[in-house]
RNA sequence: GGGCGCAUAGCUCAGUUGGUUAGAGCACUUCGUUUACACCGAAGGGGUCCAGGGUUCGAAUCCUUGUGCGCCCACCA
């Protein structure tokens, strides 16, 4: 079925046609794989993208990386799930839906009512879901949409109520009075990690509080003030320590106490602090170990409340104000420092100045120890996971920063003011709190107002998605959780280690007591070129799909892949898509002319059996083959995507087109040889650019790519070695011969050479080469082979083990022949110095062990050097 | 304050346990264009691998100090 192929790739013509293709075919969902029972099982599941997102770059670089690794593997015969869905992301998405309601409407959340308000936000999403998904798709991306899921969809709520109340149950899960990250206009509490740091000016008040003079930028808080606390080794107020003093304030006198600890620090400001244990969590820690009284004195709104006195009902900041202003009259501030640059806490949301409060929230316990993990806590699990190499980070490093964040872990605060969202499965009734699956029967009970934390959902996404809890049946797995959890590996950027990844760790140990992956992928962020992030505000975005209909998506997954390592952060521009659509076109080129020149054998299934090594040149592009198979397996094995594609480049340019397609258009005969490189490459690129491989495939083969199998070695091997035998290294003979003749002192330059070459057994293969060389002339200047003068024009080509060689280029005989014997001399002195290492018994009775690896080393050394002139040779 | 990372050609970056003359893409210069490909070919220029010190026969690579940049965590009362 050769089909005709145009002279320039068009991808917007494929793509989709492609994509249709594969989607019917069925084979992104495992299940129609036919694979033996023993295959072994490959999951990956999608990290799911914000529901309201648009496709952006680190989108499209997640989904080059996992697609890569997805296609590659089900080349390599695994059974292969990769499993999408989306994220509700509950404050975002309420957010963009609020701002809408009230552009479109007028109106705010309180306005419509809960009911009505969660309608909008559906009928919102049902919109943006289809066109993420949309986009997914676009890049080409072999998920398995039969089993797409979503965070909030009817499953996932079963997981998440069944999951609460087995935490609830157990007492991980429990409510309490705790300092928390408060946002006055989002009227919701912030996790750590969503609290934003800004540096900002403030003004630094210097209060007189009873015989101290105490430094702070919130005097208002001062209400709530239950103690002043000092370091421990203070001489300057030791006599104060555990005193109780008497302390003038706006409100007329109170008490407070005076504690020592080690929070304060002695050198800044007066080196004494004024507690208030509600409203900041250092005071918080300070309180609870002296077991301070706490006082609460800001509300919700971020109003001073009804304690407060005449201040009562205003903002924080109007009664900072305030009372500053009645401080003053009364005498009560030292001084004020004007210019006091502090580092604030906003929302990250809506950047509004975060308050702390305390309130009623629900938390996770990380530290309580649990009897279904062998008495070992979430924290505790969790940790081990990473030290005992459970669990694999990818770069390393990011283990470190994972342990560092959990050592420190509280708990984990899961309750959110918003609607939109897991709404917490508690009713109330008068007293009593039930905590179950579904409203209870009797009237009278309310269910608590608060949603969950976005991220216990998706912390529970591994397992969610592949049927928790129904697939989990007294403690055993089955179907798809059976089939496919653990998975093997989690792929993410690296800023989302401590929001989601610890979390997902925590859920999975609880549910089912393992790991919920295997490896930690971390990838970096794309940044613009000038290494700014990239952002709608700035303008510096670069749209995937906008490129993807220029360039291609397969230009934009390879530009992605290439030149960038785990961990790094990438910077990216449009000419980096450009370069690799130029190289797709020239891959699409190399198959149009091999597609032409084997057209006869297009037919016929080729076997490597029946291919026929004829020239050197035959044999070193096979050999070259093997190794690119070999090394590309490698590299994707260890994760080295950039460098697997680089070498996949340098074959198919460089030796490929450049050399041996410029052979074959002399030499007739190598139709069966092209075409099973072509059909090689094709599988080895798959993964990489996925449509363009499958329309050059199917324009001559009936089945698809994409489910073909991984190239196999060994036979390639066997063919290429046998070819071998026969054809010792001709670099070796060269310094041999080389060697001698110097050494003997009578050979000139001129002949040395020619004796080499001619006197070697593979004379025979060398002239039959030495045609082509001269019918390669058109693309050469000159060309004079074996001549006696002062220049010798014409190239080697030579490859480790075999004897290639073609003349190109020109070189002066004697430079080259001194600088070989100069690589001679260094080889030579090297040798000699590992042979010393070797015999210095000390260092041997030292590091035995390490003589084997010198031995190796000595062998390394003599590889590297051959190729190394055989490099130089080339590049004549 | 604690931690992590980066510094290599004009630009963007590779360089896997130390190994001989440090690579690629883009950009640049010159020449070419007989059909696989101008989204092309050939040739070429361009690097005290941030600086100082150390280990080693040998350092871009390992150790140390410093400088500059980026990020994360904590926190500034």
């Amino acid at each position: 079925m050769n089909k005709e192929l145009d002279k320039v790739y068009k991808p917007l013509e494929n793509e989709d046609k492609i994509y249709n293709k594969w989607e019917k075919s069925g084979f992104f969902n495992p299940d129609n794989l036919n694979l033996p029972e023993s295959a072994k099982n490959y999951t990956i599941i999608l990290p799911p993208p914000n529901i309201t997102a648009k496709l952006h770059l680190g989108h499209a670089a997640m989904l080059a990386i996992e697609d890569l690794l997805v296609r590659y593997k089900r080349l390599k015969g695994f059974r292969t799930l990769w499993l999408p869905g989306t994220d509700h992301a509950a404050i975002a998405t309420q957010n963009v839906v609020e701002k809408r309601i009230w552009q479109e409407q007028g109106k705010n959340r309180h306005d419509l009512g809960r009911e009505k308000f969660l309608e909008e936000v559906w009928s919102f999403l049902g919109i943006t879901q289809a066109t993420i998904l949309q986009q997914i798709k676009k890049m080409g991306a072999s998920l398995d949409w039969s089993r797409l899921a979503f965070t909030l969809d009817e499953k996932r709520q079963k997981a998440v109520r069944v999951m609460f109340k087995n935490m609830y149950d157990e007492g991980v899960i429990y409510r309490g009075e705790r300092l928390v990250n408060w946002c006055p206009r989002c009227h919701s509490t912030l996790a750590d990690d969503e609290v934003e740091y800004k540096e900002e000016k403030a003004k630094l008040y210097w209060l007189k509080y009873g015989p101290f003079v105490l430094a702070t930028t919130r005097p208002e808080t001062k209400l709530g003030d239950t103690a002043v606390a000092v370091h421990p080794g203070d001489e300057r107020y030791k006599q104060y320590v555990g005193k109780e003093l008497e302390i003038e304030g706006v409100l007329g006198k109170f008490k407070v106490k005076v504690v020592a600890d080690y929070a304060v620090d002695k050198d800044f400001g007066s080196g004494a602090i004024k507690v208030t244990p509600a409203h900041s969590f250092v005071d918080d820690e300070i309180a609870r170990r002296h077991n301070l009284a706490s006082k609460k004195i800001i509300n919700e709104d971020g109003k001073m409340m009804s304690n407060c006195g005449k201040y009562a009902g205003l903002s924080s900041r109007e009664a900072r104000a305030a009372i500053v202003s009645d401080m003053e009259e009364m005498g009560l501030i030292d001084h004020v420092d004007e210019n006091y640059v502090h580092n604030s806490a906003h929302c990250y949301r809506c950047g509004t100045v975060i308050e702390p409060l305390p309130s009623k929230q629900w938390f996770i316990s990380v530290d309580k120890k649990l009897d279904r993990l062998g008495g070992k806590s979430l924290k505790e699990k969790a940790m081990e996971a990473a030290q005992d190499k459970i669990i694999e980070f990818i770069p390393s490093r990011f283990e470190k920063r994972y342990l560092d964040w959990m050592k420190n872990l509280h708990d984990w605060c899961i309750s959110r003011q918003i609607w939109f969202g897991h709404q917490i499965p508690v009713w109330y009734k008068d007293n009593e709190i039930y905590c179950g699956l579904e409203k209870p029967k009797d009237e009278g009970w309310k269910q608590d107002p608060d949603t969950l934390d976005t991220w216990f959902s998706s912390g529970m996404w591994t397992f969610s998605t592949l049927g928790w809890p129904d697939n989990f049946v007294n403690g055993e797995k089955v179907g798809d959780l059976a089939k496919f959890h653990p998975t093997q590996l989690l792929e993410t950027g690296y800023e989302i280690i401590t929001l989601w990844v610890s979390r997902m760790i925590m859920m999975s140990y609880f549910a089912i007591n393992e790991p919920p992956f295997e490896q930690v992928y971390l990838h970096g962020m794309v940044l613009d070129k000038k290494g700014k992030k990239m952002s709608k505000s700035k303008g510096n975005g670069i749209d995937p799909l906008e490129m993807a209909e220029t360039f291609g998506a397969d230009a934009v997954r390879l530009s992605l892949l290439m030149g960038s390592t785990p961990g790094n952060d990438t910077r990216f521009s449009e000419e980096k898509i450009e370069a690799k659509r130029n190289f797709i076109n020239k891959l699409w080129n190399i198959s149009r002319f091999i597609l032409d020149y084997s057209k006869d054998e297009l037919e016929k299934n080729i076997e490597i059996q029946n291919l026929e090594i004829k020239t050197s040149a035959d044999k070193w592009i096979l050999s070259s083959l093997l190794d690119l198979i070999n090394k590309t397996e490698e590299n994707l094995e260890n994760n080295n995507f950039s460098l697997a594609a680089e070498e996949l480049n340098d074959f198919t340019w460089n030796k490929l087109a450049d050399w041996y397609l410029e052979v074959a258009k002399i030499e007739k005969g190598k139709e069966k040889i092209l075409i099973f490189i072509l059909r090689n490459i094709l599988k080895l690129w798959h993964p990489f650019i996925p449509f363009v491989t499958e329309v050059v495939w199917g324009s001559f083969n009936d089945n698809l790519l994409m489910v073909e199998t991984w190239p196999e070695v060994n036979e390639l091997k066997e063919l290429v070695k046998k070819f071998n035998d026969n054809n010792f290294s001709i670099i070796q003979n060269i310094i041999i011969a080389i060697r001698n003749a110097r050494s003997e002192n009578k050979v000139e330059p001129a002949k040395k050479l020619e004796a080499v070459i001619f006197g070697h057994d593979n004379k025979e293969c060398i002239a039959k080469n030495i045609d082509v060389i001269k019918s390669l002339k058109t693309s050469i200047s000159s060309l004079t082979v074996y001549e006696e003068g002062d220049k010798i024009e014409g190239s080697i080509m030579a490859t480790s083990q075999g004897v290639e060689i073609f003349l190109i280029g020109a070189f002066d005989r004697d430079q080259e022949l001194q600088r070989l014997h100069k690589e001679e001399e260094n080889l030579d002195k090297l040798i000699k110095i590992q042979e010393r290492k070797l015999n210095n018994d000390e260092f041997v009775k030292k590091a035995p062990e390490t003589v084997v690896a010198l031995e190796r080393d000595k062998l390394e050394i003599y590889k590297t050097e051959q190729a190394r002139i055989k490099k130089a040779i080339n590049k004549l």
